[in-house]
DNA sequence: TCTGGGGTCCTAGGACCC
DNA sequence: TCTGGGGTCCTAGGACCC
Protein backbone atom coordinates (compact mmCIF):
# COMPACT_ATOMS: atom_id res chain seq x y z
CA UNK A 1 0.00 0.00 0.00
CA UNK A 2 1.19 3.28 -0.93
CA UNK A 3 0.20 6.50 0.46
CA UNK A 4 0.68 10.22 -1.36
CA UNK A 5 1.34 13.40 0.88
CA UNK A 6 0.71 16.05 -1.24
CA UNK A 7 1.09 20.10 -0.13
CA UNK A 8 -2.23 22.16 -0.63
CA UNK A 9 -1.48 24.98 -3.04
CA UNK A 10 2.22 24.82 -1.49
CA UNK A 11 3.69 28.04 -2.51
CA UNK A 12 0.41 30.21 -1.76
CA UNK A 13 0.35 28.01 2.09
CA UNK A 14 4.15 28.64 2.76
CA UNK A 15 3.37 32.79 2.39
CA UNK A 16 0.52 32.73 4.10
CA UNK A 17 2.40 30.81 7.37
CA UNK A 18 4.13 33.80 8.01
CA UNK A 19 1.34 36.00 7.04
CA UNK A 20 -1.62 35.08 8.36
CA UNK A 21 -4.00 38.23 7.11
CA UNK A 22 -3.95 36.34 4.03
CA UNK A 23 -6.00 33.53 5.01
CA UNK A 24 -9.09 33.37 3.14
CA UNK A 25 -7.61 36.13 0.80
CA UNK A 26 -6.70 35.46 -3.02
CA UNK A 27 -2.55 34.59 -3.08
CA UNK A 28 -0.82 33.74 -5.74
CA UNK A 29 3.02 33.10 -6.58
CA UNK A 30 4.99 34.04 -9.66
CA UNK A 31 7.80 32.09 -11.20
CA UNK A 32 11.16 33.42 -11.34
CA UNK A 33 11.36 36.94 -13.25
CA UNK A 34 7.60 37.45 -12.14
CA UNK A 35 6.95 35.80 -15.69
CA UNK A 36 3.51 34.06 -14.60
CA UNK A 37 1.17 32.61 -12.26
CA UNK A 38 3.17 29.33 -10.66
CA UNK A 39 1.08 28.41 -7.42
CA UNK A 40 -2.58 30.22 -6.82
CA UNK A 41 -4.53 29.86 -3.36
CA UNK A 42 -8.25 28.35 -3.55
CA UNK A 43 -9.49 31.77 -3.35
CA UNK A 44 -7.53 32.46 -6.81
CA UNK A 45 -8.09 29.30 -8.65
CA UNK A 46 -11.83 30.06 -8.34
CA UNK A 47 -11.70 33.77 -9.35
CA UNK A 48 -10.15 31.74 -12.67
CA UNK A 49 -6.33 33.01 -12.30
CA UNK A 50 -4.93 30.36 -14.80
CA UNK A 51 -1.66 28.13 -13.75
CA UNK A 52 1.19 29.38 -16.04
CA UNK A 53 -0.82 32.19 -17.18
CA UNK A 54 1.70 35.20 -17.88
CA UNK A 55 1.85 37.94 -14.94
CA UNK A 56 1.00 40.47 -17.11
CA UNK A 57 -1.67 38.68 -18.99
CA UNK A 58 -4.09 38.68 -15.63
CA UNK A 59 -2.80 41.98 -13.57
CA UNK A 60 -6.69 43.51 -14.63
CA UNK A 61 -8.21 40.54 -12.52
CA UNK A 62 -5.79 40.49 -9.83
CA UNK A 63 -6.32 44.49 -9.01
CA UNK A 64 -10.02 43.96 -9.36
CA UNK A 65 -9.88 40.83 -6.75
CA UNK A 66 -7.31 42.61 -4.41
CA UNK A 67 -5.17 38.94 -5.11
CA UNK A 68 -2.02 38.66 -3.12
CA UNK A 69 0.84 38.89 -5.54
CA UNK A 70 4.60 37.04 -4.14
CA UNK A 71 7.40 36.66 -6.28
CA UNK A 72 8.76 33.02 -5.60
CA UNK A 73 10.62 32.44 -2.71
CA UNK A 74 12.50 29.08 -3.08
CA UNK A 75 14.89 29.29 0.05
CA UNK A 76 11.57 29.69 2.15
CA UNK A 77 9.96 26.72 0.46
CA UNK A 78 12.93 24.69 -0.09
CA UNK A 79 12.67 25.03 3.99
CA UNK A 80 9.00 24.60 4.72
CA UNK A 81 9.43 21.26 2.44
CA UNK A 82 12.12 19.80 4.39
CA UNK A 83 10.07 20.38 7.36
CA UNK A 84 7.29 18.49 6.19
CA UNK A 85 8.92 15.87 5.48
CA UNK A 86 10.35 15.92 8.75
CA UNK A 87 6.96 15.63 10.42
CA UNK A 88 5.74 13.02 8.34
CA UNK A 89 8.88 10.85 8.56
CA UNK A 90 8.13 10.45 12.41
CA UNK A 91 5.04 8.51 11.70
CA UNK A 92 5.97 6.84 8.08
CA UNK A 93 9.47 6.45 7.81
CA UNK A 94 9.57 5.02 4.64
CA UNK A 95 9.53 7.79 2.28
CA UNK A 96 9.76 9.10 -1.48
CA UNK A 97 10.20 13.02 -1.46
CA UNK A 98 9.15 12.91 -5.20
CA UNK A 99 8.98 16.71 -5.58
CA UNK A 100 9.13 19.87 -3.01
CA UNK A 101 5.65 19.37 -2.50
CA UNK A 102 5.07 15.40 -2.93
CA UNK A 103 6.31 12.00 -0.71
CA UNK A 104 5.21 9.08 -1.26
CA UNK A 105 4.78 6.73 2.16
CA UNK A 106 5.38 2.83 1.75
CA UNK A 107 2.19 1.53 4.13
CA UNK A 108 3.51 -1.74 3.98
CA UNK A 109 5.51 -2.16 7.00
CA UNK A 110 2.83 -0.84 9.13
CA UNK A 111 0.14 -3.49 7.90
CA UNK A 112 -1.68 -4.53 10.78
CA UNK A 113 -1.85 -0.83 12.41
CA UNK A 114 -5.17 1.33 11.19
CA UNK A 115 -3.58 3.23 8.40
CA UNK A 116 -6.24 5.36 7.94
CA UNK A 117 -6.13 6.67 11.16
CA UNK A 118 -2.36 7.01 10.71
CA UNK A 119 -2.69 9.12 8.40
CA UNK A 120 -5.03 11.25 9.66
CA UNK A 121 -2.99 11.95 12.62
CA UNK A 122 0.04 12.62 10.24
CA UNK A 123 -1.91 14.95 8.12
CA UNK A 124 -2.98 16.91 11.39
CA UNK A 125 0.82 17.32 13.17
CA UNK A 126 1.95 18.50 9.63
CA UNK A 127 -0.60 21.27 9.64
CA UNK A 128 -0.31 21.69 13.29
CA UNK A 129 3.50 21.97 13.34
CA UNK A 130 4.64 23.68 10.21
CA UNK A 131 1.11 25.46 9.30
CA UNK A 132 0.68 23.63 5.72
CA UNK A 133 -2.02 21.77 5.28
CA UNK A 134 -1.92 18.46 2.89
CA UNK A 135 -4.27 16.08 1.31
CA UNK A 136 -3.16 12.06 1.93
CA UNK A 137 -4.38 9.87 -0.98
CA UNK A 138 -3.61 5.39 -0.36
CA UNK A 139 -4.00 3.13 -2.77
CA UNK A 140 -2.25 -0.37 -3.67
CA UNK A 141 -0.23 1.73 -6.99
CA UNK A 142 1.56 5.12 -6.76
CA UNK A 143 -0.77 6.23 -10.00
CA UNK A 144 -3.89 4.99 -8.06
CA UNK A 145 -2.41 7.08 -4.87
CA UNK A 146 -2.48 9.81 -6.89
CA UNK A 147 -5.51 9.33 -8.34
CA UNK A 148 -6.94 9.20 -4.57
CA UNK A 149 -4.91 12.06 -3.41
CA UNK A 150 -6.94 14.09 -6.00
CA UNK A 151 -9.99 12.42 -4.58
CA UNK A 152 -8.68 14.18 -0.70
CA UNK A 153 -8.00 17.43 -2.10
CA UNK A 154 -11.47 17.89 -3.98
CA UNK A 155 -14.12 16.29 -1.93
CA UNK A 156 -15.28 17.96 0.83
CA UNK A 157 -16.36 14.85 3.17
CA UNK A 158 -12.92 13.22 2.81
CA UNK A 159 -11.52 15.76 5.56
CA UNK A 160 -8.60 15.47 3.44
CA UNK A 161 -7.41 11.72 3.29
CA UNK A 162 -8.59 9.21 0.92
CA UNK A 163 -8.43 5.24 0.65
CA UNK A 164 -9.10 4.02 -2.89
CA UNK A 165 -12.13 1.55 -2.40
CA UNK A 166 -11.23 -2.05 -2.22
CA UNK A 167 -14.34 -3.18 -3.67
CA UNK A 168 -14.45 -3.54 -7.88
CA UNK A 169 -17.93 -1.70 -8.63
CA UNK A 170 -17.04 0.77 -6.15
CA UNK A 171 -13.57 1.04 -8.10
CA UNK A 172 -15.11 1.62 -11.33
CA UNK A 173 -17.69 4.22 -10.23
CA UNK A 174 -14.38 6.37 -8.93
CA UNK A 175 -11.73 5.51 -11.79
CA UNK A 176 -15.12 7.00 -14.12
CA UNK A 177 -15.24 9.74 -12.24
CA UNK A 178 -11.44 10.75 -13.35
CA UNK A 179 -11.09 12.34 -16.48
CA UNK A 180 -8.30 10.73 -18.99
CA UNK A 181 -5.99 14.28 -18.82
CA UNK A 182 -6.29 13.84 -14.96
CA UNK A 183 -4.63 10.76 -15.07
CA UNK A 184 -0.73 10.93 -13.58
CA UNK A 185 1.36 10.26 -16.15
CA UNK A 186 -0.76 11.25 -19.23
CA UNK A 187 -0.28 14.53 -20.76
CA UNK A 188 -2.04 16.72 -22.80
CA UNK A 189 -0.37 15.07 -26.07
CA UNK A 190 -1.69 11.50 -24.92
CA UNK A 191 -5.14 12.55 -24.21
CA UNK A 192 -5.98 14.07 -26.95
CA UNK A 193 -4.55 10.68 -29.00
CA UNK A 194 -6.63 9.34 -26.60
CA UNK A 195 -9.90 10.69 -27.43
CA UNK A 196 -9.67 9.82 -30.60
CA UNK A 197 -9.90 6.53 -29.49
CA UNK A 198 -12.69 7.40 -27.31
CA UNK A 199 -11.41 6.80 -24.26
CA UNK A 200 -12.06 9.56 -22.03
CA UNK A 201 -11.48 8.31 -18.65
CA UNK A 202 -9.44 6.73 -16.09
CA UNK A 203 -12.11 3.74 -16.22
CA UNK A 204 -11.36 3.45 -20.11
CA UNK A 205 -7.63 3.98 -19.66
CA UNK A 206 -7.76 0.77 -17.37
CA UNK A 207 -9.73 -1.65 -19.60
CA UNK A 208 -7.70 -0.94 -22.76
CA UNK A 209 -5.83 -4.19 -23.43
CA UNK A 210 -2.10 -3.50 -21.89
CA UNK A 211 -0.40 -4.82 -25.57
CA UNK A 212 -2.60 -2.06 -27.41
CA UNK A 213 -1.14 0.59 -24.82
CA UNK A 214 2.41 -0.65 -25.75
CA UNK A 215 1.74 -0.53 -28.75
CA UNK A 216 0.39 2.93 -29.48
CA UNK A 217 2.10 4.56 -26.90
CA UNK A 218 4.71 3.43 -24.91
CA UNK A 219 6.01 1.35 -22.32
CA UNK A 220 5.39 4.01 -19.73
CA UNK A 221 1.61 4.70 -20.68
CA UNK A 222 1.38 0.66 -20.34
CA UNK A 223 2.84 0.94 -16.53
CA UNK A 224 0.04 3.68 -16.35
CA UNK A 225 -2.56 1.77 -17.20
CA UNK A 226 -1.51 -1.33 -15.16
CA UNK A 227 -1.00 0.79 -12.18
CA UNK A 228 -5.01 2.19 -12.87
CA UNK A 229 -6.10 -1.83 -12.44
CA UNK A 230 -3.79 -1.99 -9.20
CA UNK A 231 -0.68 -3.53 -10.48
CA UNK A 232 2.22 -2.02 -9.34
CA UNK A 233 4.54 -1.36 -11.61
CA UNK A 234 6.07 1.24 -9.87
CA UNK A 235 8.29 0.60 -6.52
CA UNK A 236 9.33 3.49 -3.78
CA UNK A 237 12.50 4.81 -4.66
CA UNK A 238 14.13 5.29 -1.08
CA UNK A 239 17.29 5.31 -2.04
CA UNK A 240 17.95 9.00 -4.21
CA UNK A 241 20.07 8.32 -7.08
CA UNK A 242 22.70 10.65 -8.53
CA UNK A 243 21.35 13.40 -10.90
CA UNK A 244 21.59 13.06 -14.20
CA UNK A 245 21.98 16.91 -15.49
CA UNK A 246 22.14 20.41 -13.29
CA UNK A 247 20.86 23.21 -14.79
CA UNK A 248 21.25 26.87 -13.99
CA UNK A 249 19.80 29.40 -16.23
CA UNK A 250 17.78 32.55 -16.08
CA UNK A 251 15.20 34.79 -18.64
CA UNK A 252 17.15 38.13 -18.07
CA UNK A 253 14.97 41.23 -16.42
CA UNK A 254 15.96 43.04 -19.52
CA UNK A 255 17.33 42.22 -22.34
CA UNK A 256 21.25 42.43 -23.10
CA UNK A 257 23.34 42.41 -26.44
CA UNK A 258 26.88 43.02 -25.18
CA UNK A 259 29.29 40.38 -24.76
CA UNK A 260 30.68 41.84 -21.12
CA UNK A 261 26.83 41.57 -19.93
CA UNK A 262 26.19 38.24 -21.80
CA UNK A 263 29.66 36.86 -20.19
CA UNK A 264 28.58 38.04 -16.41
CA UNK A 265 25.20 35.63 -16.60
CA UNK A 266 26.79 33.09 -18.30
CA UNK A 267 29.49 33.20 -15.54
CA UNK A 268 26.94 33.89 -12.62
CA UNK A 269 25.38 30.21 -13.82
CA UNK A 270 28.65 28.52 -13.97
CA UNK A 271 29.32 29.42 -10.52
CA UNK A 272 26.14 28.50 -9.13
CA UNK A 273 26.39 25.04 -11.10
CA UNK A 274 29.80 24.01 -9.45
CA UNK A 275 28.77 25.20 -6.32
CA UNK A 276 25.33 22.85 -5.90
CA UNK A 277 27.65 20.11 -7.85
CA UNK A 278 29.64 20.52 -4.97
CA UNK A 279 27.00 20.48 -2.49
CA UNK A 280 26.32 17.12 -3.49
CA UNK A 281 29.95 15.55 -3.84
CA UNK A 282 29.83 15.03 -7.44
CA UNK A 283 31.85 15.91 -10.12
CA UNK A 284 30.55 16.55 -13.76
CA UNK A 285 32.28 14.98 -17.41
CA UNK A 286 30.65 17.47 -19.33
CA UNK A 287 29.38 21.11 -19.89
CA UNK A 288 27.04 22.71 -22.27
CA UNK A 289 25.74 26.44 -22.63
CA UNK A 290 23.53 27.63 -24.41
CA UNK A 291 21.87 31.25 -25.14
CA UNK A 292 19.21 32.57 -27.15
CA UNK A 293 16.58 35.58 -27.76
CA UNK A 294 13.30 36.40 -26.99
CA UNK A 295 10.98 34.03 -29.17
CA UNK A 296 7.79 36.26 -27.95
CA UNK A 297 9.75 39.25 -29.38
CA UNK A 298 8.86 38.42 -33.65
CA UNK A 299 9.74 41.81 -34.55
CA UNK A 300 13.42 41.38 -33.15
CA UNK A 301 15.69 38.95 -35.13
CA UNK A 302 16.34 35.58 -33.75
CA UNK A 303 19.05 33.48 -32.51
CA UNK A 304 19.67 30.86 -30.36
CA UNK A 305 22.90 28.47 -29.99
CA UNK A 306 24.87 26.16 -27.67
CA UNK A 307 27.75 24.74 -27.32
CA UNK A 308 29.76 22.09 -25.35
CA UNK A 309 32.53 20.64 -24.11
CA UNK A 310 34.27 17.98 -22.18
CA UNK A 311 35.68 18.22 -18.93
CA UNK A 312 38.33 15.62 -18.34
CA UNK A 313 39.00 14.75 -15.39
CA UNK A 314 35.40 15.77 -14.41
CA UNK A 315 35.15 18.53 -12.10
CA UNK A 316 33.61 20.30 -9.50
CA UNK A 317 36.20 23.17 -9.88
CA UNK A 318 34.23 26.34 -10.34
CA UNK A 319 37.35 27.98 -12.21
CA UNK A 320 37.93 25.52 -14.62
CA UNK A 321 34.19 25.45 -15.52
CA UNK A 322 33.68 29.00 -15.55
CA UNK A 323 36.43 29.11 -18.37
CA UNK A 324 35.29 26.89 -20.19
CA UNK A 325 31.76 28.10 -19.90
CA UNK A 326 32.78 31.45 -21.35
CA UNK A 327 34.81 30.26 -23.86
CA UNK A 328 31.73 28.83 -25.24
CA UNK A 329 29.87 31.71 -24.94
CA UNK A 330 32.26 33.63 -26.26
CA UNK A 331 32.30 31.31 -29.48
CA UNK A 332 28.48 31.24 -29.65
CA UNK A 333 27.58 35.43 -28.84
CA UNK A 334 26.74 36.82 -32.34
CA UNK A 335 26.79 40.90 -31.93
CA UNK A 336 23.21 42.27 -33.35
CA UNK A 337 20.80 40.37 -31.76
CA UNK A 338 18.90 40.82 -28.05
CA UNK A 339 19.29 38.43 -25.81
CA UNK A 340 17.08 37.36 -23.22
CA UNK A 341 18.20 33.99 -21.72
CA UNK A 342 21.77 31.71 -21.19
CA UNK A 343 22.09 28.93 -18.92
CA UNK A 344 24.69 26.14 -18.10
CA UNK A 345 24.06 22.16 -18.04
CA UNK A 346 26.47 19.93 -16.33
CA UNK A 347 25.80 15.89 -17.04
CA UNK A 348 28.09 13.01 -17.03
CA UNK A 349 27.48 13.10 -13.43
CA UNK A 350 30.01 10.99 -11.06
CA UNK A 351 30.45 10.47 -7.76
CA UNK A 352 33.96 9.14 -6.36
CA UNK A 353 37.04 8.67 -7.68
CA UNK A 354 37.40 9.76 -11.30
CA UNK A 355 39.43 8.68 -14.83
CA UNK A 356 42.61 10.91 -14.25
CA UNK A 357 43.37 12.76 -17.17
CA UNK A 358 46.57 11.49 -18.89
CA UNK A 359 47.61 14.99 -19.80
CA UNK A 360 46.04 17.19 -17.22
CA UNK A 361 48.60 19.37 -15.29
CA UNK A 362 46.06 20.59 -12.75
CA UNK A 363 46.82 19.66 -9.69
CA UNK A 364 43.09 18.54 -8.38
CA UNK A 365 43.62 17.63 -4.41
CA UNK A 366 44.99 21.59 -4.34
CA UNK A 367 41.72 22.34 -6.42
CA UNK A 368 39.49 20.10 -3.45
CA UNK A 369 40.59 21.83 -0.79
CA UNK A 370 40.56 25.71 -2.23
CA UNK A 371 36.85 24.80 -3.27
CA UNK A 372 36.13 23.52 0.13
CA UNK A 373 37.58 26.67 1.95
CA UNK A 374 35.41 28.91 -0.39
CA UNK A 375 32.51 26.87 0.37
CA UNK A 376 32.94 27.15 4.17
CA UNK A 377 34.12 30.83 3.99
CA UNK A 378 30.30 31.37 2.15
CA UNK A 379 28.67 28.98 4.37
CA UNK A 380 29.77 31.23 6.84
CA UNK A 381 29.87 34.50 6.03
CA UNK A 382 27.41 34.69 3.46
CA UNK A 383 26.54 33.44 -0.43
CA UNK A 384 29.09 34.91 -2.63
CA UNK A 385 31.04 36.77 -0.39
CA UNK A 386 34.28 34.93 -2.35
CA UNK A 387 33.27 34.69 -5.85
CA UNK A 388 35.53 34.65 -9.09
CA UNK A 389 35.77 37.88 -10.59
CA UNK A 390 34.32 37.41 -13.91
CA UNK A 391 30.98 37.36 -11.71
CA UNK A 392 29.19 40.74 -11.78
CA UNK A 393 29.85 42.98 -8.60
CA UNK A 394 26.55 45.34 -8.97
CA UNK A 395 22.50 44.51 -9.65
CA UNK A 396 22.69 44.18 -13.93
CA UNK A 397 20.55 44.85 -16.04
CA UNK A 398 19.96 40.93 -16.90
CA UNK A 399 19.48 40.62 -13.23
CA UNK A 400 16.00 38.86 -12.58
CA UNK A 401 13.12 40.90 -11.76
CA UNK A 402 11.61 39.56 -8.02
CA UNK A 403 9.36 42.57 -6.62
CA UNK A 404 7.44 40.94 -4.44
CA UNK A 405 9.13 38.81 -2.79
CA UNK A 406 8.98 38.04 1.32
CA UNK A 407 11.37 37.66 3.74
CA UNK A 408 13.25 34.50 4.19
CA UNK A 409 11.85 33.84 7.67
CA UNK A 410 13.27 30.88 8.40
CA UNK A 411 16.90 30.88 6.99
CA UNK A 412 18.32 34.74 7.55
CA UNK A 413 18.81 36.05 11.32
CA UNK A 414 17.49 39.57 9.95
CA UNK A 415 14.33 38.33 8.36
CA UNK A 416 12.76 36.70 11.22
CA UNK A 417 9.12 37.35 11.28
CA UNK A 418 8.53 39.57 14.01
CA UNK A 419 5.11 39.91 15.90
CA UNK A 420 4.63 43.67 15.46
C1' DT B 1 6.88 46.39 -21.61
C1' DC B 2 5.87 42.16 -19.48
C1' DT B 3 5.67 35.27 -21.39
C1' DG B 4 9.70 30.18 -15.61
C1' DG B 5 13.07 26.74 -14.34
C1' DG B 6 14.42 22.17 -13.55
C1' DG B 7 14.06 17.44 -14.21
C1' DT B 8 13.18 12.10 -16.14
C1' DC B 9 12.48 8.41 -19.49
C1' DC B 10 11.64 6.25 -24.10
C1' DT B 11 12.13 5.59 -29.09
C1' DA B 12 13.84 5.74 -33.70
C1' DG B 13 17.42 6.07 -36.68
C1' DG B 14 22.18 6.37 -38.02
C1' DA B 15 26.92 4.93 -37.57
C1' DC B 16 29.64 1.63 -36.38
C1' DC B 17 31.35 -3.30 -35.05
C1' DC B 18 32.12 -8.59 -36.26
C1' DT C 1 14.19 -12.93 -58.73
C1' DC C 2 17.21 -13.55 -55.19
C1' DT C 3 21.30 -9.22 -51.54
C1' DG C 4 22.80 -11.97 -43.58
C1' DG C 5 22.39 -11.77 -38.76
C1' DG C 6 23.42 -9.94 -34.60
C1' DG C 7 25.07 -6.47 -31.82
C1' DT C 8 26.42 -1.51 -29.35
C1' DC C 9 26.53 3.35 -28.87
C1' DC C 10 25.06 7.95 -29.68
C1' DT C 11 21.85 11.64 -30.63
C1' DA C 12 17.71 14.17 -31.40
C1' DG C 13 13.22 14.61 -30.55
C1' DG C 14 9.15 13.80 -28.10
C1' DA C 15 6.62 12.67 -24.29
C1' DC C 16 5.87 13.27 -19.39
C1' DC C 17 6.42 15.38 -14.37
C1' DC C 18 6.63 19.31 -10.64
Amino acid sequence: MYALVDCNNFYASCERVFQPALEGRPVIVLSNNDGCVVARSQEAKDVGIAMGEPFFKCRERIRRHRIAVRSSNYTLYEDMSRRVVQTIMRFIPDVEIYSIDEVFLDLDPLVGRDLEALCRTTRATVRQWTGIPVSVGIAPTKTLAKLANRIAKKTPGTDGVYWFPAGEAEQARVLKSVAIEDVWGIGRRWSARLHALGVRTALDLSRMPASEVRRGFNIVAMHTALELRGVPCQELEDDPQLRQTLVRSRSFGRMVSSWPELSEAIASHAIRAAEKLRHENARAGHLSVFVHTNRFREDLPQYGGSGSCELLPATSTTPVILSKALEIGQRLWRSGFQYKKAGVMLSEITRGPVQAGLFEQRDEQRDDRLMGTMDRINRKMGSGTLRPAASSFKPQRWAMAQDHRSPRYTTRWDELPRTR
